[in-house]
DNA sequence: TTCCTTACGCTACGACCCGTAGCGTAACTG
DNA sequence: CAGTTACGCTACGGGTCGTAGCGTAAGGAA
């Protein structure tokens, strides 16, 4: 969450975890009203109730507060065992463009991912706050494909490794880029499409 | 380019078109100096060696201007005949992600689209300047691999052109998502992983 | 040429946001 | 109690925004 990270009980005033919860709440809605470009920290600050002061206290800047704001959405993201790898796919393309719809997360995902090319601290905490933890479905995804042998063990780990950053890539990649880029939704049939593209390819998808 | 567009020719001074071309280098130099969200109209017009008046009068602002002098390096992309599906998919690949090195792109491209989430004549924008020059590629690779007999012809032109959009946002989104969010590079053979994927599908790049 | 029209450069302006400093007060610890 | 840290508040210099106003420059039409 914020900057530092007071090790254990520290003497002195506690810093007020419930102005935390307000002030990540009222960031969200801050994004929801005016988007990404036109949020201010002063803004914030008056919708949580806070003085501006506190949130220089805490993050340094819009970039990294707005990236906590927003991480905590994807935490939503789940992946129920649909009985096959089919399905698991296609439930997960549509959770993702329904987090997607919301427009908290639709303003500032891209924001602040263009901020990070210029950023790398940034990058770093977008990473971890974000990235990684959509990263852990498809390695969940993989696993249950695997023991129910619609796919192989891989034998290299390096191998598994880097297969399973692309074929992340390439779901993220695509609902991202359909909903944000191309501007159009995300729906069942898109979903269905994209997943039998993935799992039979380009000649394969167009044979069944 | 500009906002206005003087149909045919028009009494009173002409617009300096190499003032047009110097705004937009400076566009282009500014973002590689300042990135996206440090560029601001006073340096672009003081670099371009033009009043800041004269940019207010040509495009509404920051979010016009930097979409008018990205599109151009999106114009560079090519798809020369490699003789084979596969070979092609990779060599734009390898092109779009050559693009997506250049800093000005890498900065620029993003945070447009985040603005144009709140900003519908800015998505139109987007769209006719950037995305549909790069979405040819994807016609122009289809025909040429159903001529080759990799691909069939397909029956319905609405599948067609609804696989084709599908087609595009898988390509570009996995780029772009691996080298914007994950940040990190696309080589020759995170290329020909891809390529495999795409062409082959999940069980079937594993198998190959 | 002389008018007419439009573009240009320049200056100045109010409005807004940034990020910080300083101060008195509040809350918790030993 | 004293010590330490967080908080709210005010104020500030510095910067950008987008526009208005002015005189001048560069074309076309009479």
């Amino acid at each position: 969450m914020s900057d530092t990270d007071p090790k254990a009980t520290r003497t002195g005033r506690p810093r007020s975890i419930a102005a935390d919860a307000a002030i990540l709440e009222a960031t969200r809605a801050s994004l929801v009203d005016l988007g990404w470009s036109k949020l201010t920290m002063s803004d914030v600050a008056t919708r949580a109730g806070v003085a501006k002061t506190t949130l220089y206290r805490r993050w340094a800047g819009k970039n990294e507060l707005v990236v906590d704001a927003v991480a905590v959405l994807f935490d939503e993201l789940e992946l129920p065992d649909r009985g096959s790898l089919a399905a698991d796919v296609q439930g997960v393309v549509l959770q993702f463009a329904a987090l997607l719809e919301r427009p908290e997360a639709r303003t500032a995902l891209m924001a602040v991912v263009a901020e990070s090319t210029r950023d790398d601290s940034l990058r770093h905490r977008i990473r971890s706050a974000i990235v990684d933890r959509q990263k852990r479905l498809v390695l969940l995804g993989r696993e249950r494909a695997q023991a129910r042998g619609e796919l192989r063990y891989e034998d290299d780990a390096s191998d598994a490794d880097r297969n399973a950053d692309l074929i992340f890539d390439v779901i993220a990649g695509a609902v991202v880029h359909r909903t944000l880029v191309s501007a159009e939704p995300v729906d069942a049939e898109w979903a269905s499409g994209f997943t039998s593209l993935l799992l039979l390819g380009l000649a394969g998808a167009q044979a069944g």
